[in-house]
Formats: structure tokens, C-alpha cells, sequence
DNA sequence: GTCTATACATCGATAGAC
DNA sequence: GTCTATCGATGTATAGAC
């Protein structure tokens, strides 16, 4: 038992401590794993009832990709960059991955498509081109001005996010060599433009 | 349909058989929408008999991932490596990327967890791990002789193949990059031993 | 809003006849 | 080996009482 719905609550907080409980039961069952059964189970609350928070198993997951991307989104709002462009770069990407790495179902909704059908709604994916945007922002601020040199990065964090998670969970086998390698690739652009 | 079972042939043959066609609904329905039923359908068979040839969905998984991982490592001791170290290492892992992204599911289940629960046995992982030497041979034949910079190299492929199988599938908006990004590793070990 | 109850579909898996 | 029949779980959805 996660607790009980807080039926006193107003909805607004009672459709987050349901998205919490969803959190919770996704990181121990899997998010493929998660069933509107056992969420309500959790929540002390008849299956049903959750249609009244959300239309569909689908929309939960939404929801949850949304509430995800909200919290990765205000993350790295809420960094304190340093002036110099690329130790900016440094500390949004480390950001990045470690908010990843942090919650592994979270990793598997936001960043991977778990579950078969589900593509998230445009105001949900939105978001997620919100946290895109961020990057490149602080990218294009250290001088990376190609796209291909922010497609390569981009692909490489995830390579090291990915490895990580899979092969090394809760280590820093992969995510130590964050630093020297954006130092690469920000030392050679596809074109030397020197 | 398929193709019926052909109840005539051996044994192995009409497991082959179950595999191919479990590897066409795969590819049609997404790896975790294959279904029990479904193959059997598809094979002309009920879906109890499945048990015949496997003690379980699990199982099968289990058998599609040794039988893709056979596939690559047949691919990649088959190649006709140049005797130049360095571009060896470029033909043994455009050939690696190239397997990855012919097959979407086959993609899925080899290189992901696409399936809540199912773990590859050590029986069928023992051959991922061979396709994995082989990779670390030609990496090493080419002067990568800290592990850490193995794990980057990886890294950076399996980077290559998300982004693109995710971004742009069919295209080849990241994996263009990969003979200058291998350049790069390898020009930049980690210790710069010069 | 929340509940009980229910309907209908899917699935993996098993029992037991042949 | 193959079949039919079945079980218990799932998700989706609805009806209707309170």
C-alpha cells in the first residue's frame, strides 16, 4: 500500500498523488508492468474510478510523460550556469543524465517507447521539445553552429545514458567520461572551421 | 497466413519455422505485440501445440534472441576485413549498425528490454557476448587498448543507432557520421599516450 | 465522485483426451 | 504431437445506486 487517495484533497492533488502512486508502482513492476488494477489497489480506490482522472489507460501514461518532462524541464530551468559557454554545456548535460539515470522507469517513458501504442499527445511531447531546446540553446552558445555537431552530441549522451542504464545500473562506468567528451566533440566540429 | 507448419520436417526445421514467423509478427505487430495465438494462427497450428516447441512465451523470446544474435555473429565473421587496423574497425561496426537497423524489432529485442520480465538466458546471452568480442578484437587490432575507451566507442554506436532507428528511421541523419566519429575516438584515447 | 457489478475482449498457461 | 476446453489474469468500458 502507497496510501490511500486523500478524498479531501482537491482534485488537482488528488490527480498528482495518483501520477505519484503510478511513479511508485512503474518503478517496481516496469511501466509495461503498471495496471489500472493495482494502481487502484494501491490507491485504496476502485478501478473505475480512476476513469475519472483519466480517459484511458493511455492518457495515465500521458500524463506521466508529461509529468516527467515538467520535471526535467523546471531541473534544468533551475540550473545556476556558469559563464564560461562550454562548462555551461557541462552542467546541463550532466544534469541531463543524471535526471535520467535517477529513476529508471521515468528514463524508460521519457526517453524510450515501452509501451507498444503509446505516442505521447503533442502537448505532452511539446514539453519534451522544450527540454530539446534547452540544449541546444547552451550548445549553440559554446559555438556548436552545425546541426549535425548537436545531432552527434545529442546521440552520444544518450549512447552513454543508455549503456549506463543497461550494462552498469547505478555505477559511473559510462557517465565518468561525460566531460572529456563533450570536450571532443566541441573541439572538432564536422567542418574545422578554424 | 504465413505458411502452414510443414509437419513433415524435423523437428529443428519446424522450430526454425516457428521462429521465422514469430520474427514476421514481430517486425508487423511490434516485439512485445506478438502473441501466442497469433503465431499459431499464423503456422496453422493451435496455440497449445506452441508448447511443444517451447515451455514458454519467454522461452521463445528467448530463442529469437539467440537466433538473432547467430545472424550478427555469422555477419561479422563473414566480412572481409582491409588489413588496415582502423579501417577494419570502420567496416566491422558499419556492418554492426547496418544489422541493428535492418530489423526494427529484431533491433528491439537484441539491443533493448523490450519485454517486461524476459531476460536473456546465460545460454543465448553467451552469444551477444561473442558478437561483443568480436568488436573489442578489431577495436584492440587498432590501437584501443584501454578498456574505457572500448566502452565509449560502444557508447557512441549504440548512440548512433537509437537516435537514428528513433529519429529517423530509414535515413541516415546520425549513422553518416559514424567513419568520422570513429576517427575521432580513435585519434583521442583517453590517456593521451603520445 | 465513488462505488459495485458486469460485460467483452485479450492474453499466457494448463489439463486431459486422442 | 496435437487438439479442445478451460482457467485466471489483464484492459476497456458501461450501467446504475448512493
Amino acid at each position: 500500500m502507497i496510501g490511500k487517495l486523500d478524498r479531501s484533497a482537491s482534485r488537482e492533488d488528488r490527480t498528482a498523488a495518483i501520477l505519484d502512486a503510478a511513479w511508485v508502482l512503474a518503478g517496481r513492476d516496469g511501466v509495461a508492468g503498471l495496471t489500472l488494477r493495482g494502481l487502484a489497489r494501491e490507491l485504496d480506490l476502485s478501478q473505475p474510478s480512476l476513469y475519472e482522472y483519466f480517459e484511458s489507460k493511455h492518457a495515465l501514461y500521458d500524463a506521466l510523460f508529461a509529468d516527467g518532462n515538467r520535471q526535467l524541464l523546471g531541473r534544468l530551468e533551475n540550473l545556476r550556469l556558469p559563464t564560461d559557454p562550454r562548462r555551461a554545456v557541462k552542467v546541463v548535460l550532466r544534469a541531463f543524465v543524471e535526471f535520467a539515470l535517477a529513476d529508471e522507469a521515468r528514463r524508460q517513458l521519457l526517453f524510450h517507447r515501452p509501451i507498444p501504442g503509446f505516442v505521447p499527445s503533442p502537448e505532452s511531447y511539446a514539453i519534451a521539445e522544450a527540454v530539446l531546446a534547452r540544449g541546444v540553446d547552451v550548445l549553440e552558445a559554446a559555438g556548436v553552429d552545425d546541426p549535425a555537431d548537436v545531432d552527434c552530441i545529442i546521440a552520444m549522451v544518450a549512447g552513454l545514458i543508455d549503456s549506463q542504464a543497461s550494462n552498469d545500473p547505478g555505477g559511473t562506468r559510462w557517465t565518468r567520461h561525460l566531460d572529456r567528451l563533450v570536450d571532443l566533440y566541441l573541439d572538432n566540429p564536422r567542418k574545422d572551421a578554424r
